[in-house]
DNA sequence: TCATCATACATGCAATTGCATCTACCTAGC
DNA sequence: GCTAGGTAGATGCAATTGCATGTATGATGA
């Protein structure tokens, strides 16, 4: 049975993640790629890009990221005026809004995505061996498994 | 000698990080405390807290931050407002800014920060066990070993 | 069936943010 | 010493954000 974890070693692992987080960050944020479009509207592109049928829920993107929800209501009005995203009401909710990419806005993420995972390669690369990434993925894929069982709200 | 890391390796190890940081932040944005202040300015007194000397750069603070100079130099004055931080022109540099904890500001950060952590232990425990965290840990710690020679500008 | 409550998203509005730019100071090279 | 170029923060202003709340639809129970 595994040991159970302190309180000093769940925060200083989360601090450390956290920490890492932003420094990686900014390095990207400083990309003339994101004169284009802000970071946190890449992030509504990649989210959408990567959902299987295509068409997200609105309150379902918002759990992704890490705006309010009028906020992202808002950006998605601006990414539709640009012709980057489209809307529609669900069939099943006609309360709910369901969102997708067009061809433009799926174009734009890939062109992006491409620099981006780039970029992303040549700072990360150095710092760590193939199998210690693996093992960074490895527990962090847990950490959001063992989250989701217990939602957000 | 240890193996190149693939793109694929990587961006999926990133993607995962980013992903649980967005997680386990959502769920800490939504706690009560957090309305007294912003988690962007609980941040900014955090690392105020954390700097041996006490007094802080602005520039140098920044850097720990995911917000423009100038943002961060009116959340200052409005932390200078509230009585939680001082400021002083830097001795060695004249253009220079230097921030500190008030008394007030401190204890906030403590109350803040003793609740923080709670919490977060609260949520995280469960996910992973004591060697696990550890090992997240050193893996973070490295990459911004590594990432801290080769500066973001 | 129909109140009652919850949920999904939109909107008014004040606060915060970022971009571009400005000012003050520092550093180099002459 | 002085000028050219760089760096640290501050500021004008338009855009974005969040909070509180509104509107419309869905779910529940008497």
């Amino acid at each position: 049975m595994a040991e159970q974890p302190q309180v000093r070693t769940t925060s200083q692992a989360w601090e450390s993640l956290f920490r890492t987080q932003v420094a990686v960050m900014r390095r990207m944020q400083q990309l003339p790629e994101f004169r284009k479009l802000a970071m946190r509207e890449y992030d509504v592109l990649f989210n959408l890009s990567n959902c299987p049928t295509g068409w997200t829920r609105l309150n379902e993107l918002n759990e992704a990221l890490l705006i309010s929800q009028p906020s992202l209501s808002r950006m998605v009005e601006r990414l539709e005026a640009k012709g980057l995203v489209q809307r529609r009401t669900a069939e099943s909710d006609q309360r709910g809004i369901e969102i997708s990419l067009t061809d433009k806005g799926a174009e734009l993420q890939r062109e992006i995505g491409r620099v981006h995972v780039r970029h992303l390669h040549e700072m990360l690369a150095p710092l760590l061996s193939e199998a210690e990434f693996q093992q960074l993925q490895e527990l962090t894929d847990r950490m959001r498994a063992g989250l989701k069982e217990r939602p957000a709200r």
